[in-house]
DNA sequence: ACTTGTGACTTGTGATCACGGCTGATGTAA
DNA sequence: TTACATCAGCCGTGATCACAAGTCACAAGT
């Protein structure tokens, strides 16, 4: 076998490669942002029509957009083949939670062993940044808390993991903004505390253990906000 | 709240429900057996023109089916736009076998507590198969351990972790086709054993041990097997 | 008053067409 | 023979249209 590799595309001259995006990207990342905000009430229809003329396209792509979100259980498709925000039970939070714990809890126990000082340093801004705001209202607290996470996973170096770890947090996402739960208790920031330290220490075990307690901590107050919600909407 | 329940579709006169499969659908099953059969080359170009014209439709249910296939991974978007089965690296490989210990041994923990009688034997069965049919070809003995592993995950009631870890199947499937590796060794089957085993005394900590070791030696396996081919072709 | 059938309207699905970008072969000039 | 411009064909993308299934409201019948 001669050379005849693939003429790979190296980046030349410093440029970036400018990408096209296609309108089925926009409209994929604009239906993704609004559910993030919080803005989709769980359980109502989404037609692809009123999505289309709302972004200003044909329904094309917002069909495909919308079976992706889809695939990624970010949506849910109903027997009438429409889809939905998908209603969020205690039984999945749970099971989406334990599955967090089991994944994210790899994901910091390998970026302990890799993270560089650029990236423990940016974590610590973070860090810094929820204490300071820490009143300032859930949607800026979870902001800020998914990119404190995001940034330590960033640093494990798996893609796949990734990945799979977004569509999780899309999962719970909308959730979260729904669930009277009082964040920014010191006790989250306590375990991201010990999060930094172990990074520091580049000892595995350690973060991998607070991230652990951090997830599973957060989600046994939500779940029990959640059944006082329900048991107040059951009278 | 008086009672406006939803109305629960319930089977009446003892009929099942017809369900509509639309096209796409079709086309998605049909591309993915496929993909797990090891019939399409990886990075091979696929176009959607040709594939429509093979299953016989026009180009759009193809376009939702690769673009599901994309979200899913088992595709990948080339720059160019078009789609292609991704060639499996050594990187690639381990990061998602790592993650499949994490998440099967989670699954494999959780249907040691829930696993039903009528699952175990099931699971027996298959194992039994599996031996008596050791020799009869990869192709078959990949199916049955797929349908071994997926019977136990099954046993553990997490559907959001189940399509997970079908997607990292998906990714992975093809690839075992084209990597020369004996299995059906003496040594994976020790695993199942320990497996049943440790369902036998609902025994989950055995369970997940006994697949996170089944899991990372055949990994183990395949990666030295890989690592051998590529260095052949290398020279 | 309640049920049931009918109609118009909406919705998702799939086919077809048009357009721009990319690829690869052909032809021309050095 | 080699290098480069050109052009034709193919590919993905998106718009539009046709169609069948589904939804909802109103009215007729019980």
């Amino acid at each position: 076998m001669v050379a005849s590799s693939t003429p790979q595309e190296r980046p030349a001259f410093g440029l970036a490669r400018l990408e096209r995006e296609t309108l089925h990207e926009r409209a994929y990342d604009e239906v993704k942002k609004a559910i993030m905000g919080g803005t989709i009430a769980p359980g109502e229809p989404m037609t692809i029509r009123a999505l289309a003329k709302a972004l200003g396209t044909s329904v094309m792509p917002v069909r495909e957009a919308l079976r992706r979100l889809v695939a990624e259980r970010a949506l849910e498709l109903l027997p009438n083949r429409s889809v939905t925000l998908p209603v969020m039970t205690a039984e999945k939070f749970d099971e989406i939670s334990r599955i967090r714990v089991s994944l994210e809890g790899l994901m910091a126990e390998t970026a302990a062993k890799l993270v560089t000082a650029d990236e423990l340093k940016r974590m610590s801004k973070l860090n810094e940044e929820m204490i300071s705001r820490l009143r300032q209202g859930t949607k800026r607290y979870l902001a800020l808390n998914q990119e404190f996470h995001f940034q330590l996973y960033q640093a494990a170096h798996m893609p796949q993991a990734m990945s799979i770890v977004e569509t999780l947090w899309l999962q719970i996402g909308p959730f979260l903004h729904h669930v009277s739960t009082d964040f920014g208790q010191p006790d989250f920031l306590k375990n991201h505390d010990q999060v930094l330290k172990a990074l520091a220490r580049r000892d595995g075990a350690k973060a991998r253990a607070a991230i652990e307690a951090d997830i599973s901590e957060a989600a046994q107050t939500i779940l029990d906000s959640l059944k006082a919600q329900s048991s107040n909407a059951a009278q």
